[in-house]
DNA sequence: TTAATTTTTTGACATAGGTCAAGGATATCC
DNA sequence: GGATATCCTTGACCTATGTCAAAAAATTAA
């Protein structure tokens, strides 16, 4: 799993977490940091496990999700390119809250607990930074919570369209960056009632989907069924 | 609504905010705080609202909710005593993620943002004690979000009321202190819902409701509700 | 206490969305 | 590049939970 990190390390000083740091964190910070690496599809941490520190990925996404009995699951976030995974369980010495699977080939550094502790405690840059890291967490909560319970799928499938098309779209195109079964169950539904909202939105003229490609033909109808207007769909 | 705050400052040391603050700190925190009160029903502050400070609640009790497009109601945390309210927003620096009202008639200190920023400055271990709370409340996030998403009405409110006879239980009694109508909003449903899945808990002798009084008389199968097993509710 | 208001319960009904099963389409791997 | 595994779609069906309306109960006010 660990393998030669200097590559990984000029990236350092220009993570959100450590921006502003001292260069002599930094250099301190490059003795301890390990780097791992992952094979799609392998699980990084398991629920209720205990906390050895945290990681902060260099390549490649990790899903963080939920099971359920019955094996359904919920992803509560995918973490993408530095950004942090399992930063607070470390922080408050919990058990991780959820499972950490690698979507793709990923590669991470990892930051042992007790190094962390110690780093912010010399260190309140880190912790401020950390901060603001969780309050963009604790944010995209909220809202997942009053869409889990307040919109039904299709307003939750059209905020995710315009919500993509906003940061990536290209004229009217979005191209979803997961697998649609990974899609339904970040919305929260599962892949046959995420399939059916798709061909009754293409029906209705809303969009049109080839494959990942969604061509999104009337966006302010979009935006009417995420406010929840009833549309029939 | 603003009052005397003599009375209320000596709490101010063993508030969890304020933890380990030196004294010097801690006076000069009392020339800024302002003490507020609300009556009951009152609006604290609304969602989209630019945050101008936070609150720390000294008395009373104030829900945090969503509101859907018909009005439907999501609870996303009851704030009472000793407890933070809107510290996210003040911190970032944006608007309120929800609605504020107080639930009963509530005292509470407020800190305007830029004495807070201020101080956080000077205070690395206000940030620290606030991470510690910020990392409680995801915590308690994602766990919602997994009820939300993966658990059935039922099997949330026995986990609601295993939590409340954990926490605040004599002997097989739980008291719950809000309003059953209020409590299906922080479970995510409808009182109709609540009170009938309350009768068949009842009629199954899972439990016995005397108003706000419920007397759990099967915890071990309440339990296995939350855990998934299909019950016939 | 009585009246007025609010909360809770109940019933009849509607429906969003989950389950199960099968076929078709894609992607992945030697 | 063909085989294999995975993903996606579709249909028939079912059930949990929401809607609407009204009665009953409880709380608050006068």
């Amino acid at each position: 799993m660990s393998e030669k990190k200097s590559d990984h390390l000029s990236q350092l000083r220009n993570m959100p977490l450590f921006l502003k740091l001292p260069d002599a964190a930094l250099g301190m910070l490059e003795g301890i940091l390990v780097v791992r690496s992952f094979h799609k599809g392998e699980n990084i941490f398991t629920e209720g496990s205990a906390s050895a520190g945290f990681y902060i990925v260099i390549k490649g996404r990790v899903k963080v999700f939920k099971l359920s009995a019955e094996g359904k699951e919920q992803i509560l976030h995918i973490v993408g390119s530095r950004e942090l995974l399992g930063a607070v369980s470390a922080f408050a010495g919990s058990p991780y809250p959820a499972h950490a699977d690698a979507m793709e080939k990923t590669t991470a550094f990892f930051l042992p607990r007790k190094d962390f502790l110690a780093l912010i405690q010399k260190e309140p840059t880190v912790v401020m930074n950390m901060m603001a890291n969780l309050s963009m967490r604790l944010q995209h909560f909220t809202r997942m919570i009053e869409d889990l319970s307040l919109k039904e799928v299709p307003g939750r499938l059209a905020a995710y369209l315009l919500y993509l098309h906003e940061r990536t779209g290209r004229g009217d195109i979005v191209e979803i960056d997961i697998s649609k079964g990974q899609l339904a169950s970040l919305l929260g539904t599962i892949p046959e009632t995420l399939s059916r909202i798709l061909r009754k939105m293409s029906e209705k003229g809303l969009l049109k989907v080839s494959g990942r490609r969604i061509r999104l033909l009337n966006r302010k109808a979009l935006q009417y069924i995420v406010n929840g207007e009833k549309t029939g769909l």
